[in-house]
Order: C-alpha cells, then structure tokens, then sequence
DNA sequence: AGAGCCATGTCCGAAAACGGCTAGTTTTCC
DNA sequence: GGAAAACTAGCCGTTTTCGGACATGGCTCT
C-alpha cells in the first residue's frame, strides 16, 4: 500500500524524553514521550497505516532541538513544519509561532491577535490539538490572571519550558 | 482624547508645602506634597487619563488659603470642592465643612452628628479618605479622649493646623 | 443539524477582612 | 490602692476576595 513512510526520533530533555516524527525534514508531529499513543493515533488519522523508521540522529529538527535545550532559544524558529489543521487553527498555530522565547500571552491576548476577541475558549481549544508541541510554542500562553493553565504534557513541563526560555511568571 | 484639564498649584505654608488639583474654580483634590503621588493615582480613579496644566497663582482657591494663612481662618469656608465619595461619605465630608474653625469634634460625636451614632470606625474611614484636606477640615476630628488621633499628612501636620486655628487642646 | 464539550474570561453577589474608634475589662507598675 | 498602659470585643461602610453562573466559538460525534 502507499504508507507514508515516518522517521521517528526519540530525545532526551531535563523535562522528560520527548519524541517526535517527520517525513523528511517537515516535522509532523512532536510531544513528550508518555503521550506518544495519543500522537500516534493522530498520525494514524492524518496519513492512515502508518510505516514508522526509528532514526536515532533526527536530522535538522534534531540539531535544532539540541541546539534549543543547550540554550539557543530561537534554534527552532526556522523548523518547518506540517500541522494540517483547520484554517482557524493554522490561523492559531501561525500566531503562536511568532511569540518569541520568554514572551507570553494570554489566551484572551491571543483570541485577538487572530482578530477573533471573543474565540477565547475556541482559541484554547486549538492551542490543545496542537500537534507539534514546543516547536509550536503553545506553552506560551497562560491565563489572564498571569497563572498557568492547562497543558497537554503537564504543568510542570509548561513550568519547566518557561523557566528555560526565562519568561517571567508573575 | 476627552480627558479632562485640571489645574494644579503647588503653595508653600508653614506646615509644609501644598498642591491642590482643580477644575475651573472647584477644587478636587488638596494635600500635602508628600502625598500627591497617591493623590494623582486617586484622580486618574476618578477621571481617567489625566491632562494636568502647572497654575502658579491658584485661582479663588489660592487667594482664599493665602488669607487662611495670614489669619482669616474662615476664607476657606465659601470654597467649592467637588469630592464625588459615596453618599455617606458625602455626608460626612458636608458634615465636616459645618464645624468652624478652632473647634473640634470627637469621631463619635461625627457619627452621631450624622444621625448613625454606632457607624463610629466607618465615618473615621469617610474621614480618612477625604479629597479635599484641610478645605474639607478632617483635622478637626480628634479621639474621644482628646488625643490626636491618626491624619494622612501625618499627626505635626494636625497639630500645627489646629494650633494655626486656635483650637484648645486638652 | 444539533448537542455537548473545553488548556477561558467576565460579571455579580456574598462573605470576609480592614480600618485615622470606643467603651469596657485586665495588667502593670509605682 | 490607683493611674496608666495593654487587651478585647463590638461597631459599620468600604475594599478585597472568592466562587458560581454564564457567554463564547470551533470542533466532534450523533
């Protein structure tokens, strides 16, 4: 059958291994390791039977990745990447990428920032199905009041990320 | 921007320097120097963004406290002041303006004179947040027991005003 | 087509905390 | 003993805080 073949790299971080697929350098998807039944159940959806490739290296997303943990925060901003959301979540996604490291938002400051004010809970829920995480910085918006909110790979990881990038947290 | 112009005097007097904020001849807000931070930040509260003018002489309500100070002790009396509190405190602060010169109350005395002889700690708090020192004559109200009891521009402040105004002490 | 789900935010009412006090008790010192 | 300081418990309008109800809009599953 024309399965889409997968490369498949696993990568370790002080916040937990994560794990992440791409089909050549695109990235298609990404997220701490516990959750990889989650992402591969997507991915099953997205590009139905799958053929996964285990590739230890993971070609430029790895070095980025890399680069990114040993503190070149803006390592990733140039990763390409195939999300194939709906157009209000590309819209989503696309905001989110142009919030730099140590910056963040509010869900509501982000509802907005798509011309969207009151898409609020809309715009969270495109945040949770972000199927890129960290690449598409999605851990970079908080509550109005400053405090965190939910987050897929939990809030600790959220808390971990945004010390690394040296947000300030109120 | 609709924001509204006020005009602010700043006027030396014995006990320290002044600076009251007005809008064409009503006055809406007075206190010692030290205090103006906390005074403008009570403006901004009630008209927004503030368009501050410097006025040097001070209008009607200069000339009445350069009287007040040379002796006249009831210049101030015919001052217009424009306070916007709440009805009690709207009560209170006409209340006050009713005793004269060299005389004192006790904080219950006020609260019965106002017809809520119990609401004794609240009418201190009216009395605390009195826009219009000295014009709005706060000063005059002591403890029961003839003791000064506590003033926003601080308790050498009140007792050099009573002392100006004659005021038997105890 | 429609109902229900949410990684939210705003609004409103109730409840608690807070004073520029006071009129009693207790303590604490001569 | 007695005066003066050190507590205490009511006092009541204001301010702050907290919690629940609701509006919201895209997505998903019937």
């Amino acid at each position: 059958m024309n399965t889409t073949p997968l490369l498949v790299t696993e990568l370790d971080t002080p916040a937990g291994a994560i794990v992440f697929a791409r089909r050549g350098e695109r990235l298609v998807a990404l997220s701490f390791k516990d959750h990889w039944p989650r992402l591969r159940k997507d991915l099953e959806r997205r590009f139905g039977a799958l053929d996964l490739t285990a590739d230890a290296n993971g070609g430029q997303a790895g070095r980025a990745f890399r680069r990114y943990l040993g503190g070149d925060l803006g390592a990733l901003d140039a990763l390409e990447v195939d999300t194939e959301g709906t157009p209000f979540q590309e819209k989503v996604w696309a905001r989110l990428r142009r919030i730099p490291a140590g910056a963040t938002l509010s869900y509501a400051q982000l509802a907005r920032a798509v011309g969207q004010p009151s898409a609020v809970r809309a715009v969270a829920g495109a945040n949770a199905r972000n199927p890129v995480s960290v690449v598409v910085p999605c851990h970079r918006v908080i509550a109005s009041d400053g405090k965190l909110a939910g987050y897929g790979g939990g809030l600790p990881r959220k808390r971990w990320l945004l010390a690394h990038e040296g947000a300030i947290l109120a």
